[in-house]
This record gives C-alpha cells, sequence and structure tokens, in this order.
DNA sequence: TAGATTGTTAATCGATTAACAATC
DNA sequence: TAGATTGTTAATCGATTAACAATC
C-alpha cells in the first residue's frame, strides 16, 4: 500500500480516538476544550495533541483551547466521515454477520449493500435486510454499485480470491479480517484487522507479567 | 495497564506476525530461512529481524540462519502458546458468536468454556457446545474455574460492567472489543480491538489518496 | 579454509516531548 | 490588560537501519 501524504500513521491512528473522545465530551454537553484537559481524558500529552492536531490546521484559539463540536467535525472531515461510502462484506459467517449488523458504522457513512458468500445454503437469505448473494455476482455488482470498500469475512484460503475479484471490480480499499497480507496493487488501501496477532498479544503480556512476578519474589 | 519489561510494544507486536510467517515456511517444508530471506517474506528489514528476535535469545547460527521449525516454536514459547488459557465471552450476539466459534484460537491454547449474556432469550441455548448462562453467574464461574481472560463483546454502555465482573472474579486478561478504554487495575492486561478506529483509518487513507490524485492533475 | 550469516554496536531517522513566543 | 493556551520550533528520546566483527 503506497502513501499519498507526509501524515505518519501514528497520527493517523490517533485521529479516530480523538474523534471518539470529542463525541463524548459533545454527549456531555462539554463545548470547549483544552489540549490538557484532553490529555488527561485521551492519556496522550498535550503538546502531542496540539501536534496531531496541527498536521491538519489550526482549529484552536490562543487562550481558550478548541470549540469541542466544531473540531469534532473537522476531524470527522479529515476522517473523510462526511462522506458515503458503499461497501460489500464477503462471506456470511459469524463475523459477516457481526459486522453487517454493527449499526453504528452506518451512522459514519459506511453503507452495506451487499453481502456474498459461496455456500448455496445461505445464498437468498436475508441479512439486515440484504439477500446474500453468491460470489459469482460480486464482480458485476461492485462494478454496477460503485462499491468503494470491499470487507473480507472468508476463511483464510479464499480471502485472496475475493480480494482479486473485489478489485477487478474496481473497490479502492479493502477491509480484511483474513489473517493474510492480501497481495493487492499500490493503489489499494488494505487494513488489516488480525484477531489472532491481538489474542497473541494478549498471551504474550500475560506471560511477561507472570515472569516479572517470579523474579520480585 | 503497566508494562513489565523493556521489550517494546513495537516488538511485541511483530512476534504474532513472525510467528504465523514461520508457519508457512513450515506448511511449505522449509526448513531453514535467513533474516535477509525473511525479510522478504514479512517485509520488515533483516536487520530489524535480528535485532527483534536478539531480544529473547540468539536463536540463530552464524553462516546458516535460523532454523524454522525451531525458530517457531522458540517464539511460541516466548508468546506462551504453550499453555491452556481458560476465557469467557461476555455478550453472546454476533460478535460473540463469531468469537466463540473461531476454532483457530483453540490450537494456540485459548480455550472457552464459559458464555455469558443478559438476554433471557439466549440463556440455555448452547454455542460451540457451551451453554449460554446468565451474567449473574459470571463472576462465580471466574473464580470457580480459574479463567485467565475475559473476552468483552458486549454493547458499549455494558462493557464497563462486564469488566468490573470478570476483575472481581479475577481474570488477568481482557480483550476487549467494545469502543470503550476501560478502567481497571495497573496489574490487570487490557487488547482493545476496535472496529470503528479501524474502519476510519480506511476511510482517512481513502480520501487522502483521493486528494493526491486530485492534486497530481 | 572461504563464504555466509548472525549478533551486536554505532549511526540515523522519525516520533514525542519541552519550551516559549504569538495571540486571543 | 493579564491570564491562558495555542501554534511552532528546538531538544530529546526511542526505534530502525547500517555496518561489521564474531563465528559457524
Amino acid at each position: 500500500m503506497e502513501r499519498f501524504s507526509n501524515i505518519s500513521m501514528a497520527v493517523v491512528r490517533r485521529l479516530p480516538k480523538y474523534y471518539r473522545y470529542l463525541e463524548e465530551l459533545l454527549n456531555n454537553d462539554i463545548k470547549r476544550v483544552s489540549s490538557q484537559e484532553l490529555s488527561k481524558i485521551t492519556g496522550f500529552t498535550a503538546s502531542q495533541i496540539r501536534q496531531d492536531l496541527n498536521c491538519f490546521g489550526g482549529f484552536g484559539q490562543q487562550g481558550y483551547g478548541y470549540n469541542a463540536e466544531e473540531l469534532h467535525k473537522e476531524i470527522g472531515k479529515i476522517l473523510g466521515l462526511d462522506r458515503l461510502y458503499k461497501t460489500v462484506i464477503i462471506g456470511a459467517g459469524n463475523l459477516g454477520h457481526a459486522i453487517a449488523n454493527y449499526s453504528n458504522f452506518g451512522k459514519s457513512g459506511f453503507k452495506t449493500i451487499g453481502i456474498f458468500d459461496v455456500n448455496e445454503k445461505v445464498i437468498g437469505e436475508k441479512l439486515n435486510d440484504i439477500v446474500i448473494m453468491h460470489i459469482d455476482k460480486l464482480e458485476e455488482f461492485v462494478k454496477e454499485n460503485n462499491i468503494t470498500i470491499g470487507i473480507i469475512c472468508t476463511p483464510k484460503a479464499y480471502s485472496q480470491d475475493a480480494a482479486d475479484i473485489l478489485i477487478k471490480g474496481g473497490v479502492q480499499g479493502i477491509w480484511n479480517f483474513a489473517p493474510v497480507d492480501l497481495k493487492v496493487p499500490d493503489s489499494v488501501i488494505v487494513e488489516n484487522v488480525n484477531l489472532s496477532e491481538s489474542l497473541f498479544t494478549v498471551s504474550y503480556l500475560l506471560k511477561e507479567r507472570e515472569e516479572s512476578n517470579i523474579k520480585k519474589k
């Protein structure tokens, strides 16, 4: 995956966090927030927060801080949440179900309009009002409906095939839950969610913690 | 969450990747691998790979490289995958189902032995041979069965309550899928999987890409 | 032995933090 | 105006990369 700007991924991955924390502030009717206050909430340093935000513009006001609502809106724009993304889900298993039913994504502009599987048994069933279709129809569907993001919830062995079809159809981004490094053209965005890697990290940290306890004794 | 060693999280998060890549090599009957070859497969530099591995010991041999099987086994040990972790899942919705049915975790030593929910309708149902129990039984179950890891698949609003009960019961780690920063004692490991944040990153990168295309014209 | 490749130290690079002038 | 807090530059810290002696 090629990058197109000099904003570091470390900064990019903090943006959704800022967005979430600001949402919470707004829910609590807080209108104004300083980098110091944000620091307390987020755990990042105030300095880092000001640096991060300044990558995108001067959203604050000296002596005042940031207008929570405005900042929230601006970060939403930076994240591209002011748009509509049409998505398809490949794989109607449990994970596909979970993603399809997670209504929060809809609020942020992500709309799943197609779900695909190879299993004849589930084809024709409805999932969150969307009929599950056979994977044979995927490429054409992606083309005809101008799908932006493909969500891969297939088993590992089928994930590269799914990616290939999605790309032929013209998706620009892939959200991949299969534990595989997909081969895709440079111009296609891939974001991997690797649950095993995440769980193994827990395991590592538990072991590390235990070993340090033994040492202390 | 407190850390107990001076191994950086950057290194820790690469370990499961090494483990996965080595598994693939073994599946392809490759017995021996150099840091240079690993570099090609993983995308990390050979230098970084040697540095990373040397945090834990000298697993290689000069002039030869690494024995793939041995290295795989050693990293497994480092990750703590040579043990059995008993887990419970809180929240028997789609995500809870997906996690419960993901058999791969079992192979790595993670065994789910309890699933809990508040919804009376699902209590008593079986999920992957485990009867879904009421959350009221959670604390005692965790205590009696010496559960190590709690997996939170509840809605956001219930996640902190779930964490509190798990901690009272004595879990040492929490794998949290709710978009919330749980408040837990320092000694408890928390690993968050935040799907929204991951999806928003896709969205950001798509927008960035598009903007750079406009500029080029 | 000669060639290959590690383990490890030193150099570089990038990200985070500190500091403070600008300014609301 | 005085106080507060940003935006931004400079300093520090940590992670990555390069280099090479050790050694199989």
